[in-house]
DNA sequence: GAGCACTGC
């Protein structure tokens, strides 16, 4: 069938156009029929309809797998096959429920030849019977799974329009991309199928319909390019408020170069992402006539490409402020814009403030801010009441839909009403906005399935998943529309809310919902929850529909939740991280009196608190809360403040090779693959990796068996290890190892000495230790808490006395993730200013057995850090 | 016996 062409392809076409039209008439007549609570069975029946080569076949199938459906309705959907003016009566199938009337069929496409229908009929005809049998029991169960949420009260999530049908003309051959990667080295044993797609994602190229200029010219703040630079001569801060669509981000440094500002020094462009930084740059040296590097560039961590031309400079907002920690005046830079400021992430809010003071001290620094409508007047009143600038927007208009009621699982919803917009929906492509890097592996392999089940008989959807463990120029060619006569999913989590432009998308789904990541500084631990998205985010999320053309957003919650229970706006990054990292740099640039710094939301002190007590326990502070040379050296290190130390102390320590391996793998993340269908093969591979002393070394391992093996990618996939989480941690590694050289500091091995990995690792980490508790589990030395030890560890089936860990997780237990068993006594040896040993003659039985304490209680007393004196 | 994002340096 695949291979089918010439006249036959064309008939087959036709006939599943006809096909396809019957079936959306058969749902809409359905709908007007039974209203919106049955169109859990249109769904079923349009399953049903999309695995039969015809309209006999769809009334033969009806028939068949009918049981499942009240007989009112299966006699409605006869007389509506029957009823349909294009089909003609064909001969009675046999069935053991008896007639409902006859069957009927399509007509063949005016003049196709009789004979090669004949050859046809047949093939397709078994084909499609037999694949119908396998859906069926597929579709049974799903229908009763919807069913269950029918009871739920979400079956109103599913959109209505049902009697729309697609507007273009499909490509009837539309096979999957997979078939044509066949043969390209990838295991197809291992890598889920939908995978496979990745690579042709995006490798259609579209023209561009306008020549550079003319595209320049239409955006809406072309207009004003002349108030803009005035504005900008005129004020030394301006805010501007720019709108989806406005072109402010690729504009406004060209325009102010044009202007000569370029010629007092350069424009740096912030933006929140690195992705982001990169393809701006990209799209704004096409515009200027340049290649990427010359007098545009763009800097992001490992990728810094600008060379001594370069006058516009698109970077992240962290490396804005890494430069500042280098040159407190920004000397070599005559503009900077905060762009996408309203996302609020730490290093914006930093950047806020230091802006604010340097102004003061360079008169001829322009600074510009971009924010959403919503936060202009607090950016502006917080900038010297400076003016607003607002640009109008290019969006069309975005038809929004609520559900009627909330739902409580949200994934089932999302994905049906994604097939029902590629099902019924003229053409556009779709955002699905999910909470996490498996949702979203997930969804796209159910899309996948069923599109597949469908075969050709419907225009092929194209599912990009997109998230950071992609490499960036996947990432970059997913953001592409799709080509003519395909439609295309994506897939993806807040990424795609701003900051990335992606063109072509109509349909916006939003269950949302999103993950955040918040800091409880009283026990010092992170945990991600999902939370409702904001107001904001949502009105970003349904704007993603209007770029190209006027849209709609399926939001699945309902119009009361999101006026209610939605916050306005989230809650800035400073106000729920743990500020360790930045307390450290702020410290490094000088920043003592963090408790009165001029934020624009400060964070709780005792946030900051914390973070300094931290710190001072690790070395970085003194008494007095200054930096001490330790610390200018850490805060060198692009990474949590435990890190640095646990690597400086390796230095010493004689193991700095291993460590800085380990560092790279911890910080990497989702080393190991574990595919839902494989998760005993998958792991009884990595226990093939767990080292005795526990998971530190067991990371270690892989990244040396992996280097043994010439950092070889099959190899990986063999192991079930994520190919790209190692390739990131060699990156990690290299630009790790580039700081180490720039401070002279020696890379040495331990050569199996893992007692001095151990130490090294404890320096870091010894507030993240634990001892066995009696009564099952573990608690941890600082504040006694209840812990465990994650299933996942090497460590699991070892509980050992003594353990420090990396982290904790808040799941159906406090797990502790990345255990290394260790001696007690290191951590009073590392760690003199957290922990001493207890004379056993005056202390309590209990007491005697731990024989070791953490110096202060930190919670009830969070001075007292200041009174213990320690050399450094 | 398990569930977890994103970004940034």
């Amino acid at each position: 069938m695949a291979a089918a062409t010439g006249a036959g392809a064309v008939s087959e076409g036709m006939r599943r156009l006809t096909q396809l039209s019957l079936v959306s008439k058969v749902c809409s007549e359905l709908e007007s029929h039974l209203g919106v609570a049955d169109r859990v069975l249109a769904e079923f029946v349009v399953d049903l309809g999309r695995a039969s080569a015809s309209a006999a076949a769809f009334a033969a199938a009806l028939r068949d797998h009918g049981a499942e459906l009240p007989d009112y309705l299966v006699r409605s959907l006869h007389a509506v096959i029957a009823a349909i003016p294009d089909t003609a009566p064909a001969p009675a199938v046999p069935t053991s429920r008896g007639a409902h009337g006859t069957g009927a069929r399509v007509d063949r496409a005016a003049g196709e030849d009789e004979d090669e229908d004949h050859e046809l009929e047949p093939e397709l005809h078994q084909g499609s019977m037999s694949r119908a049998a396998v859906m069926q029991s597929a579709f049974i169960k799903e229908r009763r799974d919807i069913r269950t949420q029918e009871q739920r009260g979400m079956v109103d999530a599913i959109p209505k329009d049902l009697n729309r049908s697609w507007e273009d003309p499909m490509s009837s051959g539309g096979r999957y991309l997979m078939q044509e990667l066949m043969g390209t080295g990838l295991s197809a044993q291992s890598v889920p199928e939908w995978k496979m797609t990745y690579g042709k994602v995006g490798t259609y190229g579209q023209k561009l319909r306008h020549s550079i200029q003319e595209q320049r010219q239409s955006l809406p703040i072309f207009r004003l390019k002349k108030e803009l630079i005035n504005a900008v001569n005129d004020n030394q801060v301006v805010v501007v408020i720019g709108e989806t669509g406005s072109g402010k981000t690729t504009q406004v440094t060209q325009y102010l170069a044009e202007a000569g500002y370029t010629t007092k020094g350069k424009i740096a462009c912030t933006q929140p992402h690195g992705v982001a930084a990169e393809s701006i740059a990209k799209r704004v040296s096409e515009e200027v006539g340049c290649r990427v590097g010359e007098e545009v560039g763009y800097s992001i961590r490992f990728d810094d490409c600008t060379g001594p031309e370069t006058v516009i400079k698109y970077m992240t907002d962290g490396m804005l402020l890494r430069e500042i920690l280098m040159d407190g005046d920004l000397s070599s830079y005559s503009v900077v814009m905060l762009d996408e400021a309203h996302e609020r992430t730490i290093y914006t809010d930093i950047l806020f403030s230091l802006l604010k003071q340097l102004i003061k001290r360079r008169s001829d620094l322009k600074l510009i801010v971009t924010s959403a409508t919503l936060d202009a007047e607090k950016f502006s009143g917080y900038f010297f009441d400076c003016n607003i600038f607002t640009i109008p927007g290019r969006t069309f208009p975005v038809e929004i839909l609520h559900t009627k009621q909330p739902e409580s699982d949200y994934m089932d919803v999302a994905l049906i009403t994604v097939l029902q917009i590629h099902l019924t929906e003229p053409k556009g492509d779709i955002l699905l906005f999910l909470t996490g890097q498996e949702e979203i592996d997930h969804a796209c392999e159910r899309l996948h399935d069923r599109m597949k089940a469908f075969g050709g008989d419907i225009p092929e959807l194209i599912v990009c998943p997109v998230y950071s463990a992609l490499p960036t120029d996947v990432q970059l060619k997913i953001f592409e529309p799709a080509p003519p006569g395909k439609r295309k999913v994506v897939v993806a989590t807040n990424i795609a809310e701003a900051s990335i432009t992606i063109d072509g998308i109509y349909y916006v789904v939003d269950p949302g919902f999103a993950k955040l990541n918040v800091y409880n500084p009283k026990l010092g631990l992170d945990s991600l929850v999902i939370t409702p998205i904001s107001q904001a985010s949502a009105k970003q999320r349904a704007g993603r529909a209007g770029r190209t053309g006027p849209g709609k957003c399926y939001r699945l919650y309902t119009e009361s939740a999101y006026r209610n229970e939605m916050p306005p706006t989230t809650t800035p990054e400073i106000q729920r991280a743990n500020l360790g990292w930045t307390v450290l740099n702020m410290k490094a640039m000088g920043i003592n009196d963090l408790l009165s710094f001029d934020f624009m939301d400060p964070p709780a002190s005792q946030a900051l608190i914390s973070a300094m007590e931290q710190l001072y326990s690790l070395g970085a502070l003194d008494e007095e809360g200054l930096l001490t040379r330790l610390g200018r050296k850490m805060a060198e290190f692009p990474q949590e403040p435990p890190l640095s130390k646990m690597l400086l102390a390796s230095v010493d320590l004689g193991c700095s090779d291993e460590i800085l391996t380990i560092i790279a793998m911890i910080q990497t993340g989702n080393i190991f693959y574990r595919p839902r269908e494989k998760l005993a093969q998958a792991d009884r591979k990595r226990s093939n990796f767990f080292q005795p002393e526990g998971d530190h070394l067991t990371l270690l391992t892989v990244y040396e068996a992996w280097k043994a093996k010439g950092f070889s990618g099959p190899w990986c996939v063999e192991n079930f290890i994520q190919v790209n989480s190692l390739r990131r941690a060699q990156d990690v590694r290299k630009q790790l190892l580039e700081i180490m050289d720039k401070f002279k500091l020696n890379v040495i091995s331990a050569r199996n000495n893992s007692t001095k990995i151990g130490k090294a690792l404890a320096a870091g980490f010894f507030f993240h230790a634990a001892r066995k508790d009696p009564s099952g589990g573990y608690r941890t030395l600082a504040d006694h808490q209840q812990v465990y030890i994650h299933p996942s560890s090497a460590l699991f089936n070892q509980q050992p006395q003594w353990v420090i860990y990396h982290e904790i997780v808040m799941t159906t237990k406090e797990y502790m993730r990345e255990v290394t068993a260790v001696d007690p006594r290191w951590l009073v040896e590392v760690a003199p200013r957290f922990y001493r040993s207890v004379d056993p003659t005056k202390i309590s039985k209990r007491k005697r057995q731990e024989r070791i304490e953490p110096l202060y209680d930190r919670y009830n007393e969070p001075n007292l850090w200041r009174l213990s004196k320690g050399r450094w």
